[in-house]
DNA sequence: AACTATCTTTGACAAATATCAAACGCATGC
DNA sequence: GCATGCGTTTGATATTTGTCAAAGATAGTT
């Protein structure tokens, strides 16, 4: 714990205003006035940076604090008793980590910095707090909840009724959408995870995943080279991807 | 419109009082005064019966409210362009159906009455406003849409990495699970919903989820008789269902 | 540059589940 | 009582994905 705290003070030296981040938009509540605005930079108490392949928490810990992705990369994922592993979810700059924790006050999944991160720390008890002052940063709370039901109920109707490469194109077109929000390319990206964390996500084993990955690359629907991904015709991928929904 | 308007106000002339409710400590905080508890009955607008078969919200329709189960058995269901569908929960007395349409104020999934129910209508201004004067609606209704999360996870980890057999086990756990909660049988049940609506909802069809309940038969660890089951063994199933997660 | 560890690709084969088809059971209505 | 319809069970076969194994690619290290 005493590494965390130091790097802590070093971290909240640095300004650490919502107000004036570049990834407000993509994580505060949009049509706020300045005053309200900076009474909101409450929310956030420090950052806190996680290496490539460290844990931001891990499942059975305490809950206390709710995470705002600054930068890099992450994947949550639960375990079963007899060790199997279960990927949960991606995530990527302005997205929120840890709402699982609020139902036991313990965290229930393990969140895991894909490369080196930062992340707003938001207790718990602040956001609440704030929320009963602000309707619209309560709104907006539940709204991040409510998001994150509906993407789910998105993967189990991928993980029910798709077979192996409508799941891939479907992963493949979510992620290039939420980079192209970013202001990232919408044909190009480099995958951040392996094939075997893809297939945990998918349902499928690293193999399948491969698999797909080269038929798609033999039908000139994407140009693949290990983790580097073209996407040349995207509305290949959407045709394989019928069953698409609006997450 | 006009049949369910003249329902309302019959079933609002009955007390509707979650002070007043027996399944109070299933859907409302716990730790409450009177006074609180009496305030907060103004969360619930009216009440609303479905016949079974028919919606109680369909996907798109504008979100106002979110729905306490009374009585009676409900399921939600996304539904994909080309027709695929996939249950994505069972909802039983107490528990909460909606919260799916918050983030784009329009509904996200079907919700369906598997046989005669009543609900009551929590329009979700109401729920708001409540939660800013009463920290400890504002905690439970964080932690009704974190559970939710939370239960979404174990599906996940069901439909990626357990095979038919694991599926229908933890199915059938935590059906009687839920029923003991609400002072039935840990042992019998009666299925609301039909094998193929299982299937759905476990990524399976119809004829592996009965030839599953069939293997169970002869293995004696349950008894089922087309919609009856009674569980004979629970630690079979529970041996079976290894990849327990507590949900 | 060579070595190592890790990830990825590909092939051959096995296992699980889906599909198709038919029979069965149970409730409903005539 | 019998016919009808819907849901369930069971069997035979097809398809998809998993498993096991080996080779190829990449990045980091010495």
């Amino acid at each position: 714990m005493k590494p965390e705290v130091i790097q802590d003070i070093v971290l909240a030296s640095v300004k650490v205003a919502c107000s004036d981040c570049n990834l407000r938009e993509l994580c505060m509540p949009v049509g706020f006035n300045l005053e309200d605005m900076q009474k909101l930079d409450e929310v956030v108490a420090t950052r806190r940076r996680i290496a490539q392949g460290e844990m931001l928490f891990r499942s059975g810990e305490a809950f206390t604090s709710i995470y705002a992705v600054r930068t890099g990369f992450f994947k949550t994922c639960v375990s079963s008793e007899d060790g199997r592993e279960q990927v949960t979810g991606f995530q990527m700059a302005g997205e929120i980590i840890g709402l699982d924790g609020i139902v036991s006050d313990h965290h229930n999944c393990n969140a895991i910095a894909l490369e080196d991160a930062e992340v707003c720390v938001m207790p718990f008890s602040n956001v609440e707090e704030l929320s009963r002052e602000f309707p619209v940063l309560q709104r907006h709370v539940h709204k991040v909840m409510s998001r994150e039901i509906v993407r789910e109920n998105s993967v189990m109707m991928l993980l029910g009724n798709m077979r192996a490469e409508e799941r891939l194109a479907a992963f493949l077109l979510n992620l290039v959408q939420r980079l192209h929000a970013r202001g990232l390319s919408q044909s190009e990206l480099v995958l951040r995870m392996s094939r075997e964390e893809i297939g945990s996500y998918l349902g499928l084993k690293l193999e399948t995943v491969s698999r797909a990955f080269s038929k798609f690359g033999e039908e000139g629907i994407i140009e693949v080279k290990q983790r580097y991904v073209r996407i040349i015709e995207p509305e290949a991928l959407k045709k394989i991807f019928k069953a698409q929904l609006d997450y």
